[in-house]
DNA sequence: CACTATTTGTCCGTATGTATG
DNA sequence: TCATACATACGGACAAATAGT
């Protein structure tokens, strides 16, 4: 039985600027996260895994050696390429639907630190969702939130100028739409697009993944109850340690 | 000023196995997707992007020639490189909250394709949500589906045997769900879970994008009257060309 | 018009990394 | 392990096009 789909052995050698043996070290490590190739589970010799992929025993140890050292594998002369890794379905997840229970779960059972936190012009893509002029004055801040000492999630928030009460020290001791209530701002409604991003480099290191991690990104505009935009949040998330959930429940039909 | 965060320059020397001039390439092409370097800017020169990434020029000029082969960006001499992609947002945009709407609009705008069709044993991801036995017969379905010819997603289904109506030819001219309906399943809830994942192969030739690109990654459990799951659905989304949006109104609080 | 500074295009030689048999 | 071939990265040098003085 062949180890290797189709598009997968094509994929091995598409001209990419990425050596032979990172590419393999990449579809090997997918199979192994994904839980396709199980704790236990024997790998291929080298020899197989060579002859399948069109490649020299050389270049398909070197894979195999980098995924010993990512620890995902163990292996040993004469008995082969076992894997390690325990997978495991995801962690922490959030609803979606409801505005403000994240809130409070998350507020007790996660930590927020702030990056940064300054008064700047609003760019473009800000600017026109919050309808006010380009270059407006707005909050900027950047936040990071953890689990368990392990970061998860990374936010740029755009908030437009509430007073004094709103600023860094604040931030750090109390949840945002906290503050929002305090300072006299009642939100009413959320807009909310979901898509996915690369991780580019501020992100990738304040969440601690590569460089080009696949995030899940989500963009979120409260709006408050005379219908002004008043914060623009765009959140960027791990999906191995954070996914949204929403349990749906159709009306019931003419009974 | 300097072009690059701080972030950027180290993102560009750790050690990884892939070429330098392409990722150099890859953080330039991703400030221009995203926007951050508009139409018509110019690009520092190859001399000064150098020095600020602490390369030699010729790397830097090997990573702009990738550029322009992508068609992001125009080079001349004795003038510089100048963007030439125009940054648009993003595209088609699905409501993620109710549960049939989608169909309608999306079977209107939209056209599927089947890739396969196949009755086969129950994997274990989809034996534990649809609550059968591992290996239980299922029928497998992958189909991906178009606008205006360009493919945005990518879906490999699980049902479980609803009888002769449910086949490759009837998933083919009738959206899934219109089967469900016309072979007496009455669908009450949907279980859904959002997050991201890097395209594998298969996925990635499916969709038309490099490997590793990040996607939206979509499952979908479907419920029947009488709280039995009978459908597991795992989509895999282009982020450049689908988005999901929602938008939420907090019930008024004592007038 | 010439002159100059800037910027990209091209070439060389060398060292290191990658992939094969 | 070794020899071979090719890709990557460096620094340097010079040519050619552009824009401004």
């Amino acid at each position: 039985m062949d180890a290797f789909s189709p598009a997968e052995r094509l994929a091995v050698h598409g001209a990419q600027p990425m050596p032979l043996y990172h590419q393999i070290f990449q579809v090997l490590r997918q199979k192994i996260e994904r839980g396709e190739l199980r704790h236990g589970e024997f790998l291929p010799s080298e020899i197989v895994i060579a002859e399948q992929l069109g490649v020299s025993r050389v270049t398909v140890k070197r894979a195999l050696d980098e995924l010993e050292a990512s620890e995902l594998v163990d292996r040993k002369r004469g008995r082969g390429t076992q894997v390690t890794f325990r997978y495991e379905p995801k962690m922490l997840r959030a609803p979606l639907t409801s505005m403000l229970e994240s809130l409070s779960v998350m507020g007790r059972e996660t930590s927020v630190s702030v990056l940064s936190f300054a008064r700047v012009g609003a760019p473009a893509h800000v600017a026109s969702t919050l309808k006010i002029p380009l270059g407006a004055p707005v909050d900027r801040a950047v936040r990071v939130r953890s689990n368990a000492a392990l970061p998860f999630a990374y936010y740029v928030s755009h908030t437009l100028p509430l007073g004094d009460g709103f600023n860094a020290k604040s931030l750090k001791s109390h949840p945002r739409l906290e503050l929002f209530q305090m300072l006299g701002v009642r939100l009413r409604e959320v807009d909310q697009i979901i898509t996915a991003s690369a991780a580019s480099a501020e992100i990738a290191s304040a969440l601690d993944v590569p460089l080009s991690t696949a995030l899940l990104q989500l963009t979120r505009i409260y709006i408050d109850a005379n219908h002004c935009p008043v914060d623009h949040l765009l959140g960027f998330y791990r999906p191995d340690r954070f996914q949204y959930h929403m349990h749906l429940t159709a009306p019931e039909r003419r009974r």
